[in-house]
RNA sequence: GGCCCGGUGGUCAAGAGGUUAAGACACGGCCCUUUCAAGGCUGUAACACGGGUUCGAGUCCCGUCCGGGUCACCA
C-alpha cells in the first residue's frame, strides 16, 4: 500500500498536492427531474448532422427538466485536431439554433472563450484535473503505469489470436500489473514512455446491468479489460475524461451516440473505481442512409448529406432541419404539430419512451416537404429577404443578379405568396435559381437551347409559332384577368383549339388540342420550363418588353 | 468471431393479447384550375421466418435469419 502512495509521488511529482475538488466544483443544486446535459463533439471541425440531432436531444432534455446543457469539447487527441475546429462546430450548432447554457462559447479570445464555473471546458485545458484523479487511482492501486510498446501490444494479441483467447490487456496477459516499484522506477527513469491503466476489478463472466434511459434495461458481460486512462503524451482517453468531467461537472444524463453503448461497462467501472455515482445514460440511435437494400450510418467520407453544413449550403431553413429531426426524436412529434402549427416546438413534451431504439434512415423526401410547408408559411418579405442572404454567402452570383434589379427581384419571389394556398415549389434556398431564374434575362438566355422537347407531345414547331405570333399580336400585361384570359379563349377559337378543356372533352376530334396545350406554349417561350407560376401573374411581373422579346424569340 | 442493439408498407412510424393493422412522406388515379404548383377525394402497399404459450399472437417465450454497433495510447 505505501509503495502505491511512493509510486503515484514518483510518477506524479511535480503536481503537488492535489487541488480540493469538493469546493472548486461544488455539487449543483437541482432538484429531483431536472437534467443536466452536455453535448462534448471533438473539434475536427466537421459537425454530422447526427452531432446536430445529439446537441438538440441534450438540448431539449436539458431545458424541459429547467436544467442546463453545457458544451465541452474533447480535445484529447492532439492528431485528429484542427485550427478553429470548436469554432466551427459552435457556428454550425448557431446555424441550428443550439445553444448551451454553459461550457465553450463562440466568442474569439486565447483558447476561445467559455462560460460557466466547472472549467475548463477544453479537456486539453484540465490535464491537471486528470492526472490528480489518476493519480488517487495509482495511490489506492486502482491503476498502474504499464510500458508496453506498441510493438509488444501486436505481439500480444497474436499469441491470444493463435490460442483464441479475447484479445486485449486483461488478467494474466497484463503484464506490467505485477511490476514492483523497483522495476517501474528503472524503466521511468530510462525514459521509457508509459501509459496509465485501469486495475480492472472485472472477473471473466461477470454482469453488469442498468437502466438506459432509451434501450430499456441492458445486461452486458462486465469489463475485464486494463483500459488505458492517461496516454503516453499525459492526457486521458476518453473513457476516463468522461467520468471525471461529467462527475465534477454535475452532469446528470449523459445522451450520446449509440456507438458509446459497448463502451458503458468500462465507463460504470470507472465510475465505480473512482467511488462515484454513475450518470444516467441514454443511447441514441444513429441517422441512417440506405445502400442498396442494407443501411448504415451516415458517412462523413462518403455521404455529403452527413455534413450539417450540406444542408446550410443548400439553404434549407434551420427551422425545417430542426422540425425533421423532432420528427426522427420523438414519434409522435408530427401528430402534435398537425395539431398546433404555430406553436414554437420548445412547447412539444420530449419523452424517452418515444425515442427509437433503432436507427432511422434520413429520408431527403420527408425533410423537403416539412421545408416545404415552412417556407409556404413565411412572409413574403422574409422569403424574400432569406433567400438573398442565403444567396450572398453561397451564391453570389445569383445575388448579383438579383441587386441588379432588386424591385423586381423581390417581386419575382412575392408571386402567389401569402395566398389562400401558397405556392409549395421551393424546399431550400437552392432551389429559388432553380425554380424562378427564368425570370432573369440573363438566367433565361443561358438556358435558351432544348427548348424544343418541353412543348406538348406531337405538337409542331408551326403549330408553336403561330400560337407565338397571334398572342404576341394580341398581348398585353395591362389587361386584366378577365380580359387577358377571353383573349386566350378567343386565339384558341382562331387556331382551332378548343377554349375550355370540358368543349375538348366532348368532342376532341374536333380540335387541335386544347386551351391548356396554347397556355403550356406561351408558359415555355416565357419560362422556358413547363412549371410555372400563375401564367398571367408572371407576365405581369415580367412585363411588356420581356413578355415581347420572349414571344418573339 | 465474441458481446450488445434492432427488425410493422419504398421511408418515418401508431400499436402495451381480440383493430377492417392508424397517420405522415413518396408513388398512382380522379376532381378543381387558363396553366404550373397547391388543395380536396381516392388507390397500391407491411407485421422477416419457424416453433411454442393462449380460445385468440404484430403484441409473450424460444430458435433461426437479416441489418447495425463495438471490440485502439480515436473520440
Amino acid at each position: 500500500m505505501s509503495d502505491d502512495f511512493a509510486l503515484a509521488e514518483f510518477l506524479f511529482p511535480e503536481d503537488g498536492p492535489e487541488a480540493d475538488y469538493e469546493s472548486l466544483y461544488p455539487r449543483r443544486a437541482v432538484s429531483e427531474g431536472v437534467m443536466v446535459t452536455r453535448f462534448a463533439p471533438s473539434p475536427t471541425g466537421f459537425l454530422h448532422i447526427g452531432g446536430v440531432y445529439t446537441a438538440l436531444i441534450n438540448e431539449r432534455f436539458a431545458h424541459q427538466s429547467g436544467g442546463r446543457v453545457l458544451l465541452r469539447i474533447e480535445d484529447t487527441d492532439r492528431k485528429r485536431e484542427i485550427e478553429k475546429g470548436a469554432e466551427m462546430i459552435l457556428e454550425a450548432l448557431s446555424q441550428f439554433r443550439v445553444f448551451f447554457d454553459e461550457g465553450v462559447t463562440a466568442e474569439a479570445g486565447e483558447g476561445g472563450g467559455e462560460t460557466g464555473v466547472y472549467g475548463p471546458y477544453r479537456q486539453s485545458l484540465r490535464g491537471r484535473v486528470y492526472r490528480d484523479h489518476v493519480k488517487a487511482l495509482i495511490r489506492r492501486g486502482k491503476a498502474y503505469p504499464s510500458f508496453a510498446t506498441t510493438g509488444e501490444l501486436e505481439e500480444l494479441r497474436r499469441r491470444q489470436e493463435a490460442l483464441g483467447a479475447d484479445p486485449g490487456y486483461y488478467g494474466e496477459w497484463a503484464l506490467d500489473r505485477d511490476l514492483t516499484f523497483e522495476e517501474i522506477r528503472a524503466k521511468a527513469a530510462a525514459g521509457a514512455p508509459y501509459v496509465v491503466r485501469l486495475r480492472s476489478p472485472g472477473s471473466p463472466g461477470e454482469r453488469v446491468g442498468y437502466q438506459d434511459l432509451i434501450k430499456g434495461p441492458l445486461e452486458m458481460q462486465a469489463n475485464v479489460q486494463d483500459v488505458v486512462i492517461l496516454k503516453t503524451d499525459g492526457l486521458p482517453t476518453y473513457h476516463f475524461a468522461h467520468v471525471v468531467d461529467d462527475h465534477w461537472m454535475g452532469v446528470t444524463h449523459v445522451l450520446r451516440a449509440d456507438e458509446w453503448l459497448a463502451s458503458a461497462p468500462v465507463h460504470l467501472q470507472l465510475f465505480e473505481a473512482m467511488g462515484w455515482a454513475p450518470p444516467q445514460y441514454g443511447h441514441i440511435a444513429p441517422v441512417l442512409k440506405a445502400e442498396g437494400s442494407s443501411r448504415r450510418k451516415l458517412s462523413k467520407r462518403k455521404d455529403p448529406e452527413a455534413a450539417a453544413s450540406y444542408y446550410a449550403e443548400l439553404g434549407f431553413p434551420e427551422e425545417a432541419v430542426r422540425e425533421y429531426l423532432m420528427m426522427l426524436m420523438n414519434s409522435n412529434y408530427e401528430e402534435w404539430r398537425m395539431e398546433r402549427p404555430d406553436a414554437p416546438l420548445e412547447e412539444f413534451p420530449v419523452s424517452f419512451d418515444r425515442m427509437s431504439a433503432g436507427g432511422a434512415l434520413l429520408d431527403m423526401n420527408k425533410l423537403a416537404d416539412v421545408s416545404k410547408n415552412f417556407i409556404a408559411g413565411l412572409s413574403k418579405e422574409d422569403l424574400y429577404r432569406r433567400i438573398y442572404d442565403w444567396a450572398r454567402r453561397y451564391r453570389p452570383d445569383f445575388a448579383d443578379i438579383l441587386d441588379s434589379d432588386p424591385g423586381y427581384g423581390a417581386e419575382v419571389f412575392h408571386i402567389e405568396r401569402e395566398a389562400a394556398s401558397p405556392r409549395k415549389d421551393i424546399a431550400k434556398w437552392a432551389d429559388g435559381p432553380e425554380v424562378f431564374g427564368y425570370f432573369f434575362d440573363s438566367v433565361f438566355e443561358g438556358a435558351a437551347e432544348a427548348r424544343g422537347p418541353l412543348y406538348p407531345e406531337g405538337m409542331k414547331d408551326e403549330d408553336v409559332r403561330a400560337i407565338l405570333r397571334a398572342y404576341a399580336d394580341v398581348a398585353d400585361v395591362a389587361d386584366d384577368k378577365n380580359a387577358w384570359m377571353e383573349k386566350i379563349r378567343v386565339l384558341c377559337d382562331g387556331l382551332g383549339y378548343a377554349r375550355d378543356k370540358k368543349t375538348y372533352k366532348k368532342a376532341p376530334e374536333a380540335y387541335k388540342g386544347q386551351i391548356g396545350d396554347v397556355t403550356m406554349v406561351i408558359r415555355v417561350a416565357l419560362a422556358g420550363r413547363r412549371t410555372s407560376p400563375d401564367l398571367y401573374e408572371m407576365m405581369r411581373v415580367m412585363g411588356r418588353e420581356r413578355v415581347a422579346a420572349r414571344l418573339g424569340a
